[in-house]
DNA sequence: GATCCGACCCTTTTT
DNA sequence: GGGTCGGATC
């Protein structure tokens, strides 16, 4: 147990104190993981069995970087814990004990974007206004309404919710909540929100169920409790009542879930409901320096609902925050591009210890494409996931749909893809048929000549033979087989294959690289089921701070929510305008922009080394070009923690910074000097080379070595050499008038001739 | 029923 | 700037 001497008195309370009740309020970089994983590993050696210990987190990456550190103390046995996030560990549960609340055990889980295309259809079927009734928002109100575990029941028969939609002139969303829950029942189908609700369900009615979990679970821990809702802390609440071994952890000054139903109000019923509640604080901040430490510390003092807490650190003073003006969002992209260039030569730093964060993920372009221009890898974490590209959505809803034929979601996406004839109007009369005749879609469909006749009846016929066939496939193979056997009997893939415009290859790729995923959970030897349902099981509830197996040297892009629980020596925080950063949704109440001011103070302590602020007075929205003033929270740091701003070239563009033949300012001398080299090259190429007039990239998966390519910059060259897959695959080319450069295929733009 | 094109909305944030 | 939807047309 010599792990308990790296832990620092109140860390350790928090490792040793297995038993009974324990709240650990935990400031931002104070070793709360560290403390979690310990306290696992400290329940394991004293003769817990991982198998009776639960502990939930907020992503699934918390989950399996806590797993591996847990199991780096302990061993293997760190792969029996229960560990998950809310949603993956009851949906396992609910796989279980879906017969009790009678849905099937194989029931598909709707992502928010199955949810609200769901919800459209039935606006559309009620006939109702759907410029009044948008589906975001049908689905905030019905999501927050689950989430405080308000069944579509009580809601209809609660005046006050009655007058609400009423006075916001929208009488009929109770009606569209319990429409949308008959068809989500009907269909097999869980929403994220339903995977809690329906655990709180089953917890409540079935109390066996309930007695055999309470016993299982002798252990229950929650990370980020600060982002629980009600629906989930009843769960944890039932859970452990028998036991009383909760320990939560949490810091109320990082609570940014509010918009989901998160009640930072958890936290304080907390000591109300264990009155022998131990309370632990961990104030010294091991990650940051002085200065970010103490400069996120006037900023949270602005908000006046908080907890009681000193953050503290032993750490350097370090450097003061750095702003960085510019004009428009393109010349921040730029300006962020270039001072990390400059930070990387200067500290010799790794691509990896950068990450730029923002509010919304529309920001990242502007500064993906100035990372470019200067040849910085990056990534993108979050944004639009793998998982909601049209083409994978495809194929996913036919595995879905050919496990569970009453999933209608899926239904609706597949029925005419490929084109097979089936249009609208047909799909109208199916449906129309179902609800007549009470009974599911499937049904109408085995029977289509009792409603349809003619070439369309012939169509649905093949459909059904083809779903049969697939199911029979999924029965008897491993889920890549089946799902290769699928994609293909589909007609996806030929049609995917058939078109080979640029986008056209990259959906194929995509379709390929899905495959690929279902074969490595089926050649897993970790994996007890292999069959396609359990993979699907597993894939709804990722997401893309998930996969993250892209381990090349790069910058990270991601919105501040993302990077919540994850640090960076050096962060820049981009957008920092009025009405951006705060948003200007969050301007209408004292809450709401106290949750932002939180959601600033996540983004400064995500930072170790040094902290960078940009802002530019105007960018593009909507196309146009709109002006924003420097944000608020500018000024309400202390600015004795700021830079005193430098006059020159701030809010140069690299360009000019590049070009000016005297680089007299100290801010670019060194970028200069780096880039002198490749400035004079990029010269000397333009004297003799101007790229073809219809240049466009190439796809460049199929290069191979020998082929002949040309570059927008380098003219034209061979390729000498390939190297590495993936993400890091990379040409070694000969251009005919610079000579040889390694180039990242990922970024680099190359025809191929 | 499929396809093409212009009008229209939009941007918070995510399990 | 980009994605979706509905109307006009084949």
């Amino acid at each position: 147990m010599e792990y308990l001497e790296l832990l620092n008195p109140q860390q350790k309370e928090g490792v040793i104190n297995t038993e009974g009740p324990t709240m650990i309020i935990a400031g931002a970089g104070s070793g709360k993981t560290r403390v979690l994983t310990y306290r696992i590993a400290h329940l394991i050696n004293n003769g817990v069995d991982p198998f009776n210990i639960l502990s939930l987190t907020f992503t699934n990456k918390a989950a399996k970087e806590m797993r591996s550190r847990v199991e780096s103390v302990v061993g293997t046995e760190a792969r029996n814990l229960w560990m998950g996030t809310f949603h993956s560990v009851f949906a396992k549960i609910l796989r279980v004990e879906s017969d009790k609340l009678g849905y099937p055990n194989n029931f598909t889980i709707l992502d928010a974007d199955d949810s609200k295309s769901l919800i459209k259809t039935i606006v559309k079927e009620m006939q109702l206004d759907d410029k009044l009734y948008k589906p975001n928002v049908v689905f905030n109100r019905i999501s927050g309404a689950k989430n405080r575990l308000i069944s579509w029941q009580e809601y209809n028969s609660n005046p006050t919710f009655r007058s609400d939609d009423e006075s916001n002139m929208k009488p009929k969303l109770g009606e569209i909540y319990k429409t949308y829950s008959q068809r989500c029942f009907k269909s097999g189908a869980m929403d994220f929100d339903d995977l809690l609700f329906n655990t709180n369900v089953l917890f409540r009615d079935h109390l066996d169920v309930l007695n055999k979990y309470q016993h299982r679970f002798r252990y229950v821990m929650v990370d980020e409790f600060q982002d629980t809702n009600i629906s989930q802390y009843l769960i944890t609440k039932k859970l452990s009542s028998v036991n009383q071994n909760i320990c939560i952890v949490g810091d109320d000054a990082q609570s940014i879930y509010a918009f989901r139903g998160a009640d930072i109000t958890n936290i304080l019923n907390f000591e109300k409901d264990y009155p022998d509640l131990r309370i632990i604080k961990l104030e010294q901040n091991y990650r940051s320096t002085q200065n970010i430490v103490n400069a996120a510390n006037s900023i949270i003092t602005h908000n006046k609902k908080q907890l009681r807490k000193d953050v503290w650190t032993d750490n350097e003073e370090g450097s003061l925050i750095d702003l960085l003006k510019a004009s428009t969002d393109n010349e921040e992209g730029k300006l962020v591009a270039s001072s990390i260039f400059e930070e990387k030569m200067q500290n010799q730093m790794l691509n990896n210890d950068f990450a730029i964060l923002y509010r919304t993920n529309s920001q990242s372009r502007a500064v993906e494409e100035a990372l470019r221009r200067i040849n910085i890898p990056y990534k993108i974490v979050g944004g639009l996931s793998f998982y909601q590209r049209k083409e994978i959505k495809d194929l996913l809803a036919y595995l879905r749909f050919s496990i569970n034929h009453h999933d209608e979601t899926s239904f609706r996406r597949i029925i005419n893809l490929p084109k097979r004839g089936i249009g609208s109007t047909s799909v109208d009369k199916i449906v129309i048929a179902a609800n007549e005749n009470n009974i599911s879609n499937w049904d109408v469909l085995n029977n289509i000549g009792s409603f349809i006749s003619g070439r369309t009846a012939n169509a649905v016929m093949d459909f059904v033979d083809k779903i049969k066939h697939f199911k029979v496939e999924i029965e008897q193979k491993d889920a890549y087989e089946a799902a290769k056997f699928i994609a293909n009997g589909s007609g996806l893939l030929k049609e995917l294959y058939e078109d080979k415009t640029i986008e056209g290859l990259s959906r194929y790729e995509n379709v390929q690289e899905l495959l690929n995923a279902i074969k490595e959970f089926a050649d897993n030897p970790e994996v007890g089921d292999k069959s396609l349902g359990a993979f699907l099981q597993e894939i709804t509830l990722l997401t893309g701070v998930d996969n993250d197996k892209d381990d090349q040297d790069s910058v990270t892009l991601m919105t501040i929510h993302m990077a919540k629980g994850l640090e960076f020596k050096y962060v820049y925080i981009v957008g920092m305008e009025e009405n951006l950063f705060p948003s200007q949704m969050m301007l209408s109440s004292r809450t709401d922009l106290e949750e932002e001011r939180r959601l600033f103070y996540v983004a400064v302590t995500r930072a170790e080394k040094k902290l960078f602020l940009s802002h530019a007075s105007s960018r593009y929205r909507y196309g146009r070009l709109e002006n924003y003033e420097p944000s608020r929270f500018i000024d309400e740091i202390d600015p004795s923690f700021i830079k005193k701003s430098r006059k020159s070239n701030i809010s140069t563009p690299m360009e000019s910074v590049l070009t000016s033949s005297e680089s007299n300012n100290g801010y670019a001398q060194n970028l200069v000097r780096g880039l002198k080299k490749q400035q004079q090259q990029n010269k000397a190429i333009k004297s003799n080379y101007t790229p073809s007039s219809d240049f466009t990239p190439s796809d460049t998966s199929s290069l191979e070595e020998g082929m002949k390519v040309e570059h927008p910059k380098f003219g034209f060259g061979k390729v000498v050499l390939i190297e590495e897959k993936g993400a890091n695959r990379k040409a070694k080319v000969n251009f005919d008038s610079f000579g040889e450069k390694t180039l990242l295929l990922s970024f680099a733009k190359l025809k191929i001739h």
